[in-house]
DNA sequence: ACACAGATACTCT
DNA sequence: GAGTATCTGTGTC
């Protein structure tokens, strides 16, 4: 399947990018297999003005560098300690925008719809590592293609999850999910801890 | 159906 | 040293 144009990553904003995501399908090839889904739910992190985003104030570092370079590049990074998230770096050279990648349908095995419904579980589903961090999603083992199209009906948005402590910026309606479908981790509105 | 704690390692102060 | 864009298991209603 054709890897998806480097220009819809360019594109710069964000929210846009984290919506259209939705109903592609994300690959990856390792030496144990292919493995794909259908991404049914992502966030989106809007550079040094949002909170909630790694690069809040123009932070800049060793671990959030890809963020700063060129749209289309994976951004891997441990959470927890435990957990690996995968992240589509958006936007101009020097804007640091990316779509967290939330939930997928895994392909081939429909039954088990629970599999990748959440950043972490997705992530060791298809077999991301560390060494996938800054890897070209339009030219690489791991990519986007198209998939199923997702009319704006089907589109839920609500509040982040897990960034409380971005104050304001965690109420923005900056997570998109397909609704009804069964692998999105939180189906439903969360509860959010309100302290603005 | 929640609610909580524990795991775990890396990043940044 | 504190905090973390999470997940799972266990306990309680």
């Amino acid at each position: 399947m054709k890897a998806l144009a480097r220009s819809l990553f360019e594109n710069n904003d964000v929210l846009f990018v984290a919506r259209s995501l939705l109903g592609k399908t994300l690959w990856l090839q390792t030496e144990t297999g292919l493995r794909a889904g259908i991404i049914t739910e992502t966030e989106a992190y809007a550079a040094q003005n949002d909170r909630a985003c790694h690069a809040a104030n123009g932070r800049r570092t060793a671990r959030n560098e890809v963020m700063y370079g060129e749209a289309g590049r994976a951004y891997v990074y441990r959470c927890y300690g435990i957990h690996l998230l995968l992240n589509v770096v958006t936007a101009a050279v020097g804007k640091p925008e990316a779509v967290l990648i939330r939930a997928l349908r895994p392909l081939g095995i429909e039954h088990n719809a629970s599999v990748a419904s959440g950043p972490g579980k997705l992530t060791k589903y298809l077999g991301i590592s560390p060494q996938h961090n800054g890897i070209d999603l339009c030219d690489s083992p791991l990519w986007l293609s198209e998939g199923e199209e997702v009319p704006d009906e089907a589109v839920v948005f609500t509040p982040r999850i897990g960034v409380a402590y971005a104050g304001r910026d965690a109420l923005l309606p900056y997570r998109c999910y397909i609704r009804g479908e069964k692998s999105v981790s939180r189906p439903l509105f969360p509860k959010y801890p309100l302290h603005i």
